[in-house]
DNA sequence: ATGAAAGCGCTAACAT
DNA sequence: ATGTTAGCGCTTTCAT
């Protein structure tokens, strides 16, 4: 027998004597079919170990049951676990999951999705490196059901999930102040946004009442400080906003180490995410001050780490699987024909307390 | 103007006035064409917004351009760290990347490949879970161009990509035994493998003069630890070794405080893998041991916070990122055709020291 | 309930 | 160098 090339529903019709409709409607679960002819292709696909061809398929139906992700970068924890709960929810489905990373820019970003794009996917779930022109996502959303994950893009309104991030970094900063302190340093990749410079970042929160519209969640997390100030009355000093310019580990450190050695430096530290979260850390260690003692910190996003050393670092999680799992949930139902008007998952965060953030109210400074 | 239907090449066709056939050899840059009627071909696609179908472009030439990887469980930093190899690499040569888990169970795994063989992927990259049997992956190798990455399987002559376990952890072994420690304690997942226990494990190693077929690599690690001993004349003491019956953060911190209560416990602990050290560090910590004054330690893989925990951990660290890149490099090859031997890549490790791992040579008791 | 035939969008002979 | 034609493996009319 030639097993060398891979049996098509032509040689089961053929062995089991049927036509190659019949075939394939027994096969592909469609259309009807008597028990008898279904067994004899059912036995025929067996003994010629038959296995379908989704390519073929899906050229005819237009459908090909798998779906892209634009990671920012796959390898960062972040991602990864959301990642795990977008590949669970499409696994129950029966969908395939086309990954590629943007390396947060535009160029990457437009190179993954028309790769994605020829490849047929059927919906995209995208964390877009730009919150504010990304024409060719705008174009996009009109033929192809999209959800963005963790941020949202101005003027285009698809489905997206994500959390709170101006009201939880308002209700961290909130809680730091309500605990004595009053130098809170952040540290935080502002990458230029649409504002001249952080100043006018904090004029334009202020004129708007605390409220704007879409923006990376560093910049979200930073409104959140400005508003727990302000509602503390509270003053801001921005020689205490580190603003790292590169996301890189390295860069974070010496931004942050400065941070700690200016003359009259910050008591606690927030820090806006992981990778600065980490950065942060190396510098407290290297400048030798002890935690909580001589630095608080807190930090937005948890990691595997934070439990087991000590003191363990407080922090604001993310459910990031379950953020994967709704956006994977949500594009399906988009893919099924739900047109309903685009929706805005908001999932709640959790507030991890674990020791490293001092009471100072009765501490002398 | 019909935008609602994609362009297809018979548009483009008809629009730059030429026959489908010269429109498809521009279009997909095979065969001949003047420069005059590339122009116009470019220009009609141009207009009409033309993108490949890539589905019908495969289903035709038999290449997907598309690979497939089996992860054991994306979200942990290891198979992170390599997908972001493996994807690079693809990036650079337009290869798209499908991705599963497979939850270290075989089910998942067939179900996994299944999935992966109907979309018709041109090759596999997978960290197969059982190092055994696996009759569905020598059947898949006959016809499919696969590399194993981490684990090998015994009887599947295929690439793999990996490193020496057995000789890492047998230096790393030494260089503890070199420095004063006799009682050295080892967390690792032995999961049942084809040996009754451990005890025969040992004595399966020592038949064998110290080789084995392929193995798990929290085996091939046992092993190094075996041979070290043996080699320093160090008896192996059986109780030092706590075996974590469920690939968990939480079953290892209990089996890792057991092993550090008991008399006569372990002055160092070697951990077989990440998630074997994040529950021992776990362990440490709720023991209260000080690290590295009452307990050291010393860990096979890294992770991000090894260096700005305090003290800093001590590790193995395995190019995780360049294995991926590696594994997907192999495929691509043997996807272009390459038809030589099985390669075995071995990829050399790096051992950081941090300051984990107490020097006792000249320490009291 | 089943079969014959058309065709998804593209490539690959085979002509010219 | 270009056009004509025949499929790739499957689904989907349309008959019967």
């Amino acid at each position: 027998m030639n097993e060398n090339r891979k049996a098509t529903i032509a040689d089961v019709a053929r062995e089991a004597g049927v036509s190659t409709a019949t075939a394939g409607r027994v096969l592909g679960g469609y259309g009807y079919s008597s028990g008898e002819k279904r067994d004899l292709v059912l036995k025929a696909a067996e003994m010629l170990g038959y296995q379908p061809n989704q390519l073929a398929r899906s050229l005819i139906t237009g459908q090909t049951r798998t779906i892209g992700f634009v990671a920012g970068d796959i390898q960062s924890p972040f991602f990864a676990k959301i990642l795990r709960g977008v590949s669970d929810v499409l696994d129950t489905q029966g969908f395939g999951l086309l990954i590629t990373n943007s390396d947060e820019a535009v160029d990457g970003e437009v190179h993954s999705i028309r790769l994605l794009m020829e490849k047929q996917i059927d919906g995209l779930i995208i964390s877009p490196c730009d919150t504010e022109g990304a024409k060719h996502l705008k174009k996009l959303a009109q033929t192809t059901p999209m959800v963005l994950i963790d941020r949202q893009v101005a003027g285009l309104d698809v489905d997206s999930v994500g959390v709170d991030n101006a009201g939880a970094a308002e209700l961290c900063v909130r809680n730091l102040i309500d605990t004595g302190h009053e130098r809170i340093g952040m540290v935080a990749e502002l990458h230029s946004g649409p504002w001249k410079d952080v100043g006018s970042f904090v004029h334009m929160v202020r004129a708007r009442g605390g409220e704007a519209g879409p923006m990376y969640p560093s910049w979200q997390r930073f409104m959140g400080y400005i508003r727990a100030h302000d509602a503390a009355g509270l003053p801001l000093d921005l020689s205490l906003i580190a603003r790292v310019n590169s996301y890189s580990i390295e860069d974070t450190k010496i931004a942050a180490k400065q941070l700690l050695r200016q003359p009259n430096g910050p008591t606690v530290l927030f820090t806006t995410d992981g990778l600065m979260t980490e950065g942060t850390m190396a510098a407290i260690f290297e400048t030798g001050l002890q935690m909580p003692e001589d630095i608080s910190l807190i930090a937005f996003d948890d990691l595997d780490w934070m439990s087991f050393v000590r003191p363990g670092i407080d922090s604001i999680a993310q459910p990031r699987r379950k953020m994967g799992e709704t956006a994977a949930r949500m594009l399906i139902e988009r893919i099924a024909g739900n047109d309903g008007p685009p929706r805005r998952e908001m999932l709640p965060v959790r507030h991890n307390e674990r020791g490293s953030v001092r009471d100072i109210r009765n501490a002398r400074r």
